[in-house]
DNA sequence: ACTGTTTTTGAAAGCTCTTACAGAAAGGGA
DNA sequence: TCCCTTTCTGTAAGAGCTTTCAAAAACAGT
């Protein structure tokens, strides 16, 4: 053992009497190595407790095996549950996540995925980061340039990228659309943030309005923050306006629930839908009926799109699911023919 | 540069006519590197868009600036919110955040932990994952022989060791203390998992009744899963056999409103309590009083203690501090005198 | 025993940076 | 002008691993 602690695989092979190119090769799975050979240097292994220096193994290799995964914020229920999933399996492939929450400023996300890459991440995970505007996506085109960036919930398409979304437009389209033929005229719709996500989903609302003729109201289509008092503040402000609301449509489930609560108070129980069918929607009551956009499947497509880049077989630059209504208390599709 | 893309110190040092010890020096700040020279060394790394190679960085200083941080599971909204916490923090120390969910087998943690140290990191900090027995510690203490590990929420007492905690098995010792004062008789008491936070509450529960004068019925006291759906079927269970309740305190929000609402369904209403405050507490109705037992200070503090021990300053190798109860709808301690 | 293959091994170069040490330049005082 | 500091710069030796290339050993076939 050398001077300074943790022994080296000069340490190894002088102790097992073979030069450090056999330790290498032993640590690289004994290719063109003696069994007997081999042995003696894995016991030698063992006793010393050796474990190879992942610097030296990285600045050689060009790879340290981690994988860099951005979200806006972790503690936000939806990125913690894809955060979770792709952690999990990155870890079943031995590889790390290297975490990092951005914020919702373009700068913060722009400045963050380039701290990333100075890290020599293998790849770069973003979920829901991607925006509308092409011009917004510079940075992750400039990342795309060093490694393979798959973006879930986000469009993007350029070289080296891969995006792995749910039709969200179609998705609210539905809903909405279901809303309407239940009855509902004045469908209130909430949103936070005019992320691609977002803006798919605002489209959708607005579309589903226009295929059933219903004039869309721009008072009803509201702009909160993410906390359930800002959502009620709003709604307060809307109600007292006067404004009449027989239904809700919200980006997520968050919010729709803040919608509800507000209206209940005003004796208002329109039917809500929600989005993202996050643990809120089975918790709050009546129990918030929400449309799932498959995050864990998401995930696990990515990951498998990720797999497939880094060992270099081919991939689809694309993959769109589609999403699901989840019918809870707070609205049921009634079976009505168009 | 270089022919395989990114310029290395070389290539600076030749278009700049200078050393690449030269180099160096301005690269860690400009100590003793002549104001003229250090002005041509910059502007040549910023024409070659030159960032140094974090691998050949980590070697030399055996550092690259990463922190494991370990938890349970971060789907987990209370883990969430602590690792959303620590990320920011550490980011804003220039310091990136290796995130590994260990799930909460003790078997996987230790392999988590093993692994993460493999991969160098500064510090460890781990979230709620200490145990009661001391003999499951081994793998922290273990680890502290290589790196100042910090544990939130869980009790270790080891050479290089810190860990911050909330007393809550005062906390719960207050929450049950308020509810028997109030009345009641019967409280059920629902827990997840004996890590050594949980058994701290559950310890705290049994205090509360003893000073109470109250006999523990053990049939009350209840191990549910983390799911909604479990625990409202071992509720469910108890009620059935015919058990009285007429309180409910959990180690969770989340498993005091699985039991709130079953026992709604059974048209019971007594006084609830739970712990963490998370954000399902206020969303739920009537929303739960919970226990609060300070996520975000406990890492806060955790922090600065990280940044002390990183930076040679000595630190407290042990901070409580204490919960606070935040009441809701669910139950309203009275003033009344013991 | 000898030749040609195949397998196993080691020496050395390379990956990119930091840093100790020594030498050169510059500045100050007599 | 000369000598002694002080400031600046370069050389070279690491840090610990991978990998190429050539040499050595082992083996098979005649």
């Amino acid at each position: 053992m050398n001077a300074r602690g943790a022994p080296n695989i000069y340490d190894i092979a002088q102790q097992a009497g073979v030069s450090i190119a056999t330790v290498s090769r032993v640590l690289s799975g004994g290719r063109n190595v003696s069994a007997s050979t081999e042995e003696k240097v894995l016991s030698v292994m063992e006793q010393l407790h050796y474990t190879p220096n992942a610097f030296a193994r990285g600045l050689c290799r060009g790879s340290m095996g981690m994988v860099g995964v951005l979200c806006t914020d972790v503690s936000d229920l939806y990125y913690a549950r894809a955060v979770s999933t792709i952690e999990r399996l990155l870890r079943q492939k031995g590889l790390d996540a290297l975490l990092c929450c951005t914020g919702s400023r373009l700068e913060d996300k722009k400045n963050s995925l380039n701290l990333l890459l100075h890290k020599h991440v293998d790849a770069a995970i973003l979920i829901g980061s991607a925006f509308k505007e092409q011009d917004d996506n510079s940075h992750i085109e400039e990342a795309a340039r060093s490694v393979p960036v798959i973006v879930i919930n986000g469009l993007i398409e350029c070289e080296n990228t891969y995006c792995i979304l749910c039709d969200e437009e179609a998705a609210m389209f539905e809903a909405v659309g279901a809303l309407c033929r239940h009855g509902c005229r004045n469908i209130l719709y909430l949103y936070d943030q005019l992320t691609y996500s977002g803006t798919q989903k605002l489209a959708g609302y607005r579309r589903a309005l226009q295929e059933q003729g219903i004039a869309i109201e721009e008072p009803l289509i509201l702009q909160t923050g993410k906390s359930l008092e800002e959502v009620r503040a709003r709604v307060q402000q809307l109600l007292i306006s006067g404004a009449v609301v027989d239904g809700v449509a919200a980006s997520e489930d968050l919010l729709a629930i803040g919608a509800m609560q507000q209206l209940s108070a005003h004796g208002l129980q329109p039917p809500v839908i929600g989005f993202n069918n996050s643990s809120f929607a089975q918790i709050v009551s009546p129990a918030l009926t929400s449309v799932d956009n498959m995050v864990e499947t998401l995930c696990t497509t990515a990951f498998g799109i990720l797999c497939d880049v880094l060992e270099g077989r081919s991939a689809p630059r694309k993959v769109i699911l589609s999403a699901q209504l989840i019918e809870r208390e707070t609205f049921r599709a009634s079976p009505v023919l168009r």
